[in-house]
DNA sequence: TTTTGAAGTCTCTCC
DNA sequence: GACTTCAAAA
């Protein structure tokens, strides 16, 4: 398939002073977006209509009648994103787009935090939490304030730090978020607050910032200060967002604040494809927003460039039972093509093997292994697959529902580097105290408490006199803290060099800890060469914080860009990308939509624009599989885990070719028609693929 | 006060 | 099957 029958033109760079020719290379539509001048412009992008071309061509545009590239902000969802707009920005416009600051909102507060915190009154060394740090310092708030030996009912500390974030991201009341979510727990509404309270404050005194925090410190700098919102939102001369509809309102106001002297925002977003509102977000947001920047244009792109036809019957049926739903059905001119395959599997082993034997005769066909991806609801869900997939030595890449930095022994060793960065850092000096053989929660928070009053001075940890028992261990961690704090030589793989430091005293006790510490190990060499590619401790920290790495090769340090690898990939990491063949695997009503969704009509919406996103990936070939017995004992519930996904109902099906698998060598049966020769397939055959064999 | 072993709780999505 | 929490032993 010829990438000129995909995208009606390539991006094609432009001398400068010549005059691009938008008509010709774009539609009607993208054109009339990617030409508007100023003011706010809210771009409504259907799956596959070609946003990022738009919004590629737009920043061309702008830059073309003089904007300064520098004076662009480009707001993404994920770091992928970013890079691949920029890149692509790059090629039709040149290097002169690499100034075009861009990132995920998260990454450009924490940008401007550095550079106006300080303004702020926020300190310029402060260290950033990821989710994990704040639950475990809303575990301090919640032990300190006696709650954790209450009645067993009293909410968790993961509860507490979701109702936290919850409040912050929507603006709504603490009471409204627990009555709706949390109904078992009104009574402790005061609790809450009371909680909240202490870890806010616990955050300050420590130095510390969590994730919400950076979007409302951006959010209030531009509102509570004049001045600040006059330099702050004084740097752009025009912003630009993608995948609006997974903003909330706490960005919203961002936004606002960041456009109040210009109202030069343009939005792009697909409401049908809202699917973090777990985050926060609500694809409210992309429809009030002409109501909130007043004089908005609204530009809608219908025109489909990725799927095929067949590809598109299914997925417009699909979001066509959305309950509200706010852009028309996508059309496209790619006729023909095969029609998406429903395939039903015994088990899970069945299904793992047809989707692999079904890659191998795509990759036989020629099809780069790159160009097909295998998508599910949760990370956990390729396990199977991700074995048999190692056996036969095909290459893959996973995206999403990556635990490498929220594995404990990393977070152990990036604990050590912290508390040198900020010695105040709370969470860090509580994990890894509890570490030490001998040292428990009670020396723990004693040792926290005598460097307190000590001002957190550096020697204060040296000076705390721990329990007999935990003395060697004191006088080991007081002397790695002193070759860490002294060694200042700036050699590039200082980072590399202070975890090898630190590995001196925590291999041991990682060995001590788990039977089987070698992968562990493992993960800390890779760490280290992560570490490797950053100029100083706090760069480091604050890169792994906002951009953790996006799939586990990334942590090998080497880049596979070139090598030909398979992607799994979660729904929700799937978005944005597309791939010439698309599996969607575990098609299970339970699983895929997930069971805890089910309770609320928001929740089973939710879950059906996950899966429009996961099938609207696919250009031209579309395999949904679902495997009728999933026997293992992982849940007893009441739901049955044996039915296809209430999302394929019939008018889906319809529109698909079903299949159900043989037992045994037997071909596969088409359960709709008699099988025709072109549907048997021939797993036998498929095991001499140049990958090898299993035996 | 720490450690240890046993019972109990859920399983996701992401910055 | 991994992680947390609780109660009893050291």
């Amino acid at each position: 398939m010829s990438e000129a029958i995909i995208y009606p033109a390539r991006d094609r760079t432009v001398e400068p002073g010549q005059t691009r020719d938008f008509a010709a290379e774009l539609n009607a539509e993208q054109a009339k977006a990617a030409t508007h001048g100023d003011g706010p412009l809210l771009i409504i992008a259907g799956a596959g209509t070609g946003k990022t071309r738009t919004l590629v061509y737009r920043v061309a545009h702008l830059i073309d009648r003089g904007v300064p590239a520098d004076r662009i902000l480009l707001l993404t969802f994920t770091r992928r994103a970013a890079q691949e707009m920029l890149a692509r920005a790059e090629r039709l416009v040149g290097g002169n787009s690499r100034r075009v600051h861009g990132g995920t909102f998260h990454a450009t507060a924490h940008r401007l935090l550095r550079k106006y915190g300080p303004s702020a009154g926020l300190s310029k060394d402060f260290t950033i939490m990821d989710q994990g740090d704040s639950t475990d310092l809303m575990q301090l708030s919640r032990a300190q304030l006696g709650y954790a030996s209450m009645g067993k009912r009293f909410p968790k500390k993961e509860t507490l730090q979701y109702v936290y974030s919850r409040h912050i991201n929507t603006g709504f009341s603490v009471e409204d978020i627990v009555r709706d979510d949390y109904g078992q727990f009104v009574e402790y509404l005061e609790d809450f607050t009371k909680i909240f309270a202490d870890y806010t404050k616990r955050k300050q005194e420590r130095n510390l910032v969590d994730y919400d925090d950076l979007l409302l410190f951006w959010a209030l700098m531009l509102e509570a200060s004049p001045e600040l919102r006059d330099r702050i939102g004084g740097l752009y001369d025009h912003v630009l967002v993608d995948e609006y509809q997974d903003t909330n309102t706490l960005q919203a106001r961002i936004l606002k604040g960041m456009c109040v002297r210009h109202s030069n925002i343009t939005v792009v977003g697909d409401d049908a494809q809202s699917i973090y509102s777990f985050r926060g977000a609500n694809f409210r947001n992309i429809l009030d927003f002409p109501k909130q920047f007043a004089g908005a244009t609204t530009v809608t792109l219908e025109q489909n460039y990725r799927s095929t036809k067949p590809i598109l019957d299914v997925t417009n049926t699909l979001i066509s039972r959305a309950a509200e739903r706010f852009t028309k059905n996508l059309r496209t001119e790619r006729e023909g093509g095969e029609q998406p395959w429903l395939v039903c599997a015994r088990d899970e082993q069945q299904q793992t093997r047809f989707v692999v034997d079904r890659i191998l005769e795509l990759h036989e066909e020629g099809t780069p292994l790159r160009e097909i991806a295998v998508l599910f609801r949760a990370g956990y869900m390729s396990a199977d697959l991700e074995i048999e997939l190692t056996n036969r030595k095909i290459p893959f890449e996973k995206w999403g529902g990556l635990k490498f930095l929220e594995a404990a022994h990393v977070k152990d060793v990036l604990a050590f580097l912290r508390i040198i960065e900020n010695p105040r850092d709370e969470v860090s000096w509580y994990r890894l105290l509890l570490l030490l053989p001998g040292i428990g929660d009670a020396t723990a928070r004693a040792a926290i408490d005598s460097m307190a009053s000590a001002a957190w001075q550096s020697g204060a940890f040296g000076r705390f006199s721990p329990p007999p028992r935990a003395r060697a261990a004191h006088g080991a961690l007081v002397s790695l803290l002193e070759t860490l704090r002294s060694g200042q030589t700036p050699e590039d793989a200082q980072v590399a060099l202070e975890i090898a430091n630190v590995r001196r005293l925590y291999d041991d006790i990682l060995r001590e800890r788990y039977d089987k510490p070698e992968p562990r190990l493992a993960d800390l060499d890779q760490l280290q060469v992560i570490a490797a590619g950053y100029p100083d401790r706090a760069t480091f920290l604050s890169a792994l914080a906002l951009e953790p790495p996006q799939a586990s090769q990334d942590l090998a340090g080497g880049s596979k860009e070139d090598e030909d690898c398979l992607v799994l990939s979660t729904a929700h990491s799937s978005k944005g990308k597309e791939w010439d063949a698309v599996f969607l695997i575990w098609a299970v009503d339970g699983w895929f939509p997930s069971a805890r969704c089910l309770n609320s009509d928001e929740g089973t919406e939710e879950e059906r624009r996950l899966m429009y996103v996961a099938l609207t990936r696919a250009r031209n070939h579309l395999l949904v599989t679902y495997p009728l017995n999933a026997y293992s004992t992982r849940r007893s519930s009441d739901y049955s885990l044996d039915q296809l996904s209430r999302f394929m109902d019939k008018g889906v099906r319809d529109k698909m070719q079903r299949v159900a698998l043989g037992s045994g060598d037997s071909p596969a049966v088409n359960v709709d028609t008699a099988p025709p020769a072109a549907q048997v397939l021939d797993l036998r055959a498929l095991l001499r693929s140049k990958f090898g064999a299993t035996s």
